[in-house]
DNA sequence: TGACATTACATAGCTTGCTATTGTTTGTTT
DNA sequence: AAACAAACAATAGCAAGCTATGTAATGTCA
């Protein structure tokens, strides 16, 4: 079987990542963000004061990048990282106003950059699309689930 | 509307490529490959002694990485750099034997890795999985080239 | 309770992407 | 031919991912 770039999935989604991800930092960049941060701060919209260890287990990155990408966040103003009362090792992560106040603009930007990059794909597409990568982020899982048994 | 991550397509790429490219990483790093490489030696065992411009035309990266990736390619011994006779500011790439001799291998590591990741999904859902990601592609790129007119 | 394992976080060091800048050679235009 | 523009490559500096390792606090259990 031939190797070919447009039949081969890895390297589609890999090139359609980057291309995400640059249309994203564009949109953000102005007000302060970036796509890194991105993840963390959603999740802080959703539920604030969470450690640095909650942070992980919710977002799938290594804790070391967790690490470095609060320290940058915490450079610009957007947390504030404060001693755990409950935990001597632990921290918990606060937005700054500076952060809370990003929420909607921020969101908004995402949404209209998946909307762009949706835009030409009919509605069903869509969907079938979000179900497709679903499926194989499970199928990931799933394999990582065998390894570990 | 709500942002989730679960709806968000660009956040299910994001995590889907990383994922790709790890499982990638750890098949290709034991014949001492890496995935920031592998693109270029793809390109390289189909048309080998391109120049740097011609390989960043070819792969969608930009000049400055370029440079940097083949500057480590050669410090592994997968390329040798010569100045080109045909233009005093170009140099040619070109494989080294022990690079050569890696397509085999390599390509059926993508293949096995690509094959796996899509082993949870029918042969029509598989073929309209890459449909939809290169039509997404395609957006991108239009949407590219109408910002540049 | 003392020893040992586990957990939370930080840090070092690497890759791979990016933008911006610079130097050098080539091409073009008057 | 001189001047200017364009193209090729290198380098600096940053973000964001990773592995590996170290340190301090907490939990467990014999």
């Amino acid at each position: 079987m031939p190797f070919s770039r447009a039949t081969s999935a890895g390297y589609l989604i890999n090139d359609l990542a980057r291309r995400f991800a640059a249309a994203l930092q564009t949109r953000i960049k102005p007000m302060g963000l970036s796509t890194g941060v991105f993840p963390i701060m959603v999740q802080l919209w959703e539920e604030d004061g969470l450690t640095q260890a909650d942070l992980v287990r919710r977002i799938g990155i290594e804790q070391a990048t967790m690490a470095n990408t609060l320290t940058r966040m915490q450079r610009d103003g957007l947390i504030d990282r404060r001693p755990s009362q409950a935990d001597g090792r632990a921290q918990e992560v606060r937005l700054t106003e500076k952060g809370r106040k990003l929420q909607v603009p921020a969101i908004e930007a995402a949404l209209a950059v998946n909307a762009s990059a949706l835009s030409g794909l009919s509605s069903d597409e869509r969907s079938q699309f979000l179900n497709l990568l679903s499926k194989t982020i499970d199928t990931f899982d799933a394999a990582a689930e065998t390894a570990r048994s």
